[in-house]
DNA sequence: AGACGGTTTAACCATCTGGTTAGAAAGTAG
DNA sequence: CTACTTTCTAACCAGATGGTTAAACCGTCT
């Protein structure tokens, strides 16, 4: 049997990965054109069809590396034995960094998941529900300290962290709804953005005080 | 000079608006297709061109009409002489009941006015700026009154609707992660969102408070 | 009735798009 | 070097898609 370089082989491979992932995650899946990916990869438009049979399986490749790339280890911070005022912060931050840097990829990822939800479920494997239960588990722990230690109403550790998720994610996804609204410019979102990653763990916090 | 029967051509039209609606909303701009919004009305495709020159045109007329209904009403109870706290109630009431009803609409919003920034601003007139404008400026007012009396840390309004916003809207836009996140099936997804509706404004609230 | 103008349609067209194929390069084993 | 496998490409194809056109339809005015 002969073996093939490998090098060659991963190279073009991960090379068509990293190029339909920018354009994907660009123009939406469906306004993505395989052309275009091939151009972006430097290799001919079959090549696409050989290492992926079809645009809908290059697509799910693509969603699995991202979502891979969105949610694990973050979800893994959250489960752990840290403080919640430090995993408040750190949610902020991770989120905040990495959106900062791929502007388009939340509108990617609400789309894509709202018209094909089969998608989420390939993602999330047997482990990974387990590890998102744990984290609900250790949440709700942590929660509960909190709200009984200061006789606060008590909180769903789901609803929090959907608010959280929330607070930090959507106004990425609304960025061109918030320049809009406030009438701000480029650099003004940034620097608005900048500002609500400083203030929003307080603000978070403030609530379940 | 002929006068057009009126009935019948405002019918037309706005059959094929509804329709372009529905379609657009649900399979995205690129997703939907003239063909499909065209049986989806009852109508001969070259209609379509016939009243809106071309799909592009289409799009920007849903997206307007959209948009309309999605923002104006509710930015102006916001800039009301209501108490803070109605606001809020009011604020989630809204959209809650709006995105129960259009499960898609969100993720359409978003993509849409990720991908083409400027039909954002086509919807802002002069109007509607100085309207959201006078909106901040009376939360503003509002919120330092409240943080003013209860010795908190001052707050920007604008990060503040940001943040309302956001956890009123973003769940919608991510129903399919949460549900697959929490392991919940469509009516436990239903509950939990109820849920939110009813928690949210207290959690809110308290963090200003 | 008949002419006229807006409305609607069937048929058509040019182009785009995802996907296929036959074969050329290029790497590997013997 | 030769035989064989994998990688890669140019050319091609069928179907879909947005858009056009010429003519039919239909109410209204004279």
């Amino acid at each position: 049997m002969v073996k093939p370089s490998g090098k060659t082989k991963r190279d073009a491979k991960t090379g068509i990965l990293d190029a339909a992932d920018e354009i994907f995650v660009r123009r939406g899946i469906d306004g993505a054109r395989m052309q275009e990916i091939a151009d972006h990869a430097g290799v001919n438009k079959a090549l696409l069809h050989y290492y992926f049979r079809s645009k809908a399986d290059l697509a799910r490749a693509v969603w699995l590396r991202i979502a891979s790339s969105f949610v694990p280890g973050i979800f893994q911070m959250m489960a752990s034995d840290l403080p919640l005022d430090d995993k408040i912060d750190r949610f902020v931050e991770a989120y905040h960094a990495k959106l900062m840097r791929h502007p388009y990829l939340l509108a990617y990822v609400v789309n894509e998941a709202a018209r094909h939800p089969e998608i989420v479920g390939d993602f999330l494997s047997a482990e990974r529900r387990r590890a998102a239960r744990r984290m609900i588990r250790k949440l709700r722990a942590q929660i509960a300290d909190r709200t009984k230690a200061k006789r606060v109403a008590p909180l769903s550790a789901e609803q929090f962290l959907v608010t959280l998720a929330a607070s930090c994610l959507f106004p990425f996804a609304a960025r061109p709804m918030i320049a809009s609204l406030l009438g701000l410019g480029p650099k003004a979102v940034d620097a608005f953005m900048e500002q609500r990653r400083k203030d929003l763990p307080a603000f978070l916090k403030r609530a379940i005080r």
